[in-house]
DNA sequence: TGCTTGGCGTTGACAAAACG
DNA sequence: CGTTTTGTCAACGCCAAGCA
């Protein structure tokens, strides 16, 4: 084991390594959105395959191509047999849809990724001293060297991939790797480039043989892709299972429904979405994918229902040719015979999403077929279906099915995981309004314009979650007499709203999970880690994150639970003293995506620019308005020694507590210095003073934000004070003129170099 | 093994503001 | 107006890794 603390990591998905050189305009098209645009403008008959066009557009015509960013179309006509989906006369037909395409993506501000990568080759520089990329079949050549490009020496890394894995007619392949390099003399020739890992760490002995035979069966049918991937794979055994082959009858399926429909160790997978619905209609489970969804994931058990059956031409004509005496015999290398025949491409497709289909069973698989006599089950072993089955039980505890979910939520798989949370967890949508956007707007109107004393009580309350001081000033003006005494109020909000977190035990809060999902909304629009963070309930913290808790999430303030802890800890020293320490640690994301000058910075969580970052925006609302009352700036080191004094040393040593540092760090940070280590996040207003730098963006969910979006400024309000005798002046109307006065100016000074650097 | 390098907190010189 | 505090900025120096 390697472990280097001072080493800095990034991990990127490929999306996010390109928005680190520079974030593209527009959104990254999609198969969907391609699909779309696609079958609206339908045109001729031939070519009608969505996937195979796709394919076409993104792994030939944009992808391979180091020195263009697409081929043209006498370059395209001209490519060999092999390198393409499309048949000669096919092209002439497919490059004009391209073309098409390109305008199609330039109106609705869409990009291709690789013709992105194309265009950063040149701004990009050279900046990590090793790269791990996996998966790199999904990858097309050009990203490939894009990221390849960015080494300081180019040998230093690890492609790992497999390109058996491809389940869409995409043109990787290993060789095509190996060419890359050979062609590209930047990169120099590399040698021994390629080691074959072929232990399988997953699959039982019994669903590895199957799986080994269909890799034969391919290798004689269709010849090899490449020589990396001319091999067979062995099962370490760890366990063993059974691959069980059943008849399509009532009594099967009833009883696979029965001991399956509670059980998170069961997954139904089929060909295509079409086939979903009939399925369905047999099978309870949630856990029923498509060949696509269920690729990255592993079940204990899998049941393949119908896939062959739906498509027996094609399955047919898969093992055509190919006799049981073949597959006795090793693979041999060797490529395809007549190469003109690209029907046999889409039978590679097919042949692969069945390989992938059945290792994804850890231990067993049963497969289902109606018609169970074919050619292609007869070669894998496969001749004699079951009529009956007997399975034990093995129902899954509801927590088990919450984190099933929890699961299938992180790897984009929506669909079965909200199943899982109506069906099975009988999980509720909250029947309250939430207080946001236009309810508070109508819920500001009934207050002051119907003068509604419920409604004035409700705003009160957002209010002081909130800290909003604007909305409590204009409470007390409307003449709401508890908002002048917030401190009561809060405790009066703790009784009546957040009486579940108060106690040790989470129980109380978990309750409410339980029935409405992790990441449920309050009427305050607060999730309940959110709540719990602010109330510093280290216990009900802890269970949340067992339940799968988002910490990313934020309110209706921008703040994460993250910065909720930190703005309370800065004002409450008992919190930051004692509570802080098992906060905030459970709290943290391992990182922040920020955005300045149009490039993604990851900002890790070890880095002192995550924390001085987070620190500012949890003092926004709190500090922020006295500073520019009293000294008519921003904030100042002096702000952050405050905030951070209390804190215990597990959060932030010692060192990293004394103002010469902080101050280092903010005069470090200051967008307009030039040096490799600033992030830009500061923005000097004045000598000493520090606000965001205006344009730095923030990523929430999957937008990109302006801190000041994010933030707002005008929402700032100074703390109502008790009138005094000795007041000459109203000092509260005072002070919220000069608030007033001083805002202004800042925001003129912010738009002034916001515009700057359009 | 010792020299080089990169990363990161510390220090100190100088400047500017605040204080009295 | 002199003294003290605070801010800025870059060089310093430590440490662990990398390398010959």
């Amino acid at each position: 084991n390697y472990d280097n603390e001072d080493q800095q990591v990034d991990f990127l998905s490929f999306q996010e390594f390109l928005e680190s050189i520079h974030v593209p305009e527009g959104k990254p098209i999609t198969f969907q959105r391609f699909q779309q645009w696609f079958s609206r403008h339908k045109k001729g008959k031939q070519l009608n395959d969505a996937h195979k066009l796709f394919e076409e557009f993104r792994g030939v015509i944009t992808g391979p191509a180091t020195d263009k960013s697409w081929l043209s179309r006498e370059d395209y006509l001209a490519l060999g047999i092999k390198e393409t989906i499309f048949l000669q006369e096919e092209r002439e037909a497919v490059y004009s849809v391209f073309e098409k395409y390109l305008g199609f993506l330039q109106e609705n501000k869409l990009y291709d990724s690789n013709v992105v990568s194309h265009q950063y080759l040149e701004k990009l520089q050279a900046r990590y001293d090793f790269v791990i990329v996996d998966e790199v079949q999904d990858l097309t050549n050009i990203q490939l060297y894009l990221i390849i490009k960015s080494l300081h020496h180019v040998h230093d890394f690890i492609l790992c991939g497999d390109s058996n894995q491809i389940v869409h007619p995409n043109f990787f392949s290993w060789s095509k790797v190996k060419s890359l390099f050979y062609k590209q003399e930047d990169l120099g020739a590399a040698e021994n480039l390629i080691r074959i890992l072929n232990t399988n760490y997953r699959n039982s002995p019994q669903v590895t043989e199957i799986a080994n035979k269909i890799l034969k069966i391919k290798n004689n049918r269709f010849g090899s892709i490449d020589k990396e991937s001319h091999y067979l794979v062995e099962s370490n055994g760890h366990t063993q299972g059974e691959v069980v082959f059943l008849q399509d009858n009532d009594h099967i399926k009833q009883e696979l429904d029965k001991k399956t429909k509670a059980s998170t160790r069961f997954a139904v997978i089929v060909m295509t979405p079409e086939q979903k619905p009939m399925a369905q209609q047999h099978f309870s489970t949630p856990l029923v994918f498509t060949i696509q969804e269920a690729k990255g994931l592993e079940y204990e058990n899998i049941i393949l229902y119908n896939f062959l059956s739906q498509e027996e031409q094609r399955y047919r004509e898969i093992s055509k040719g190919v006799s049981a005496e073949d597959l006795d015999k090793d693979l041999k290398f060797s490529r395809a015979k007549d190469k003109t025949d690209k029907s046999l491409e889409i039978y590679k497709f097919y042949i692969n999403s069945l390989y992938v289909a059945l290792t994804r069973a850890i231990k067993n698989l049963y497969w289902i077929e109606s018609a169970p006599k074919q050619q292609l089950l007869g070669l894998l072993g496969l001749d004699n279906a079951q009529a009956s089955l007997e399975i034990a039980d093995s129902n899954s505890s509801l927590d088990d099915w919450r984190q099933e979910a929890h699961k299938l939520e992180l790897q984009g798989k929506q669909e079965q995981a909200e199943r899982i949370r109506e069906e099975i967890l009988k999980q509720k949508t909250p029947n309250w309004t939430v207080i946001s956007g236009e309810s508070l707007e109508a819920l500001k109107q009934q207050a002051f314009e119907q003068n509604n004393k419920k409604a004035k009580l409700e705003l009160f309350e957002y209010a002081l979650v909130y800290e909003d001081r604007k909305l409590l000033n204009s409470l007390i003006k409307a003449d709401f007499k508890p908002a002048k005494n917030p401190a009561k109020g809060l405790q009066l909000l703790q009784q009546k709203h957040y009486a579940a977190y108060s106690f040790k035990k989470p129980d109380a809060a978990i309750k409410q999970v339980n029935q409405y999902g992790p990441d449920f909304r309050n009427i305050f629009n607060q999730t309940p880690l959110m709540v719990a963070a602010w109330v510093g309930n280290v216990g009900v913290i802890k269970a949340l994150f067992e339940q799968g808790a988002d910490t990313e999430k934020v309110d209706e303030n921008g703040f994460t639970a993250l910065q909720i802890a930190l703005s309370q800890a800065s004002g409450d020293e008992n919190y930051a003293r004692k509570k802080l320490a098992d906060t905030y640690l459970p709290l943290e994301p391992t990182s922040i995506s920020i955005q300045v000058d149009g490039r993604l910075i990851k900002l890790d969580k070890h880095q002192m620019e995550f924390f001085m970052l987070n620190m500012m925006i949890a003092l926004f609302y709190r500090t922020l308005p006295k500073k520019i009352v009293y000294s008519a700036g921003a904030f100042s080191s002096q702000d952050f020694v405050d905030a951070v004094q209390h804190m215990p040393n597990s959060v932030l040593p010692e060192r990293r507590k004394k103002r010469a540092y902080l101050s280092s760090i903010l005069s470090k940070n200051e967008f307009t210095k030039d040096d490799k280590h600033n992030r830009k996040l500061f923005f000097r207003i004045k000598r000493g003073h520090y606000l965001f730098n205006p344009n730095l963006a923030l990523k929430v969910g999957d937008e990109w934000l302006n801190v000041y979006d994010l933030l707002s400024i005008d929402k700032l309000a100074t703390q109502h004070r008790k009138q005094e005798q000795w007041w000459r002046v109203d000092m509260n109307e005072r002070s919220s003129e000069i608030l007033e006065h001083n805002k202004n100016i800042i925001k003129s000074q912010i738009s002034s170099i916001a515009t700057k650097q359009e």
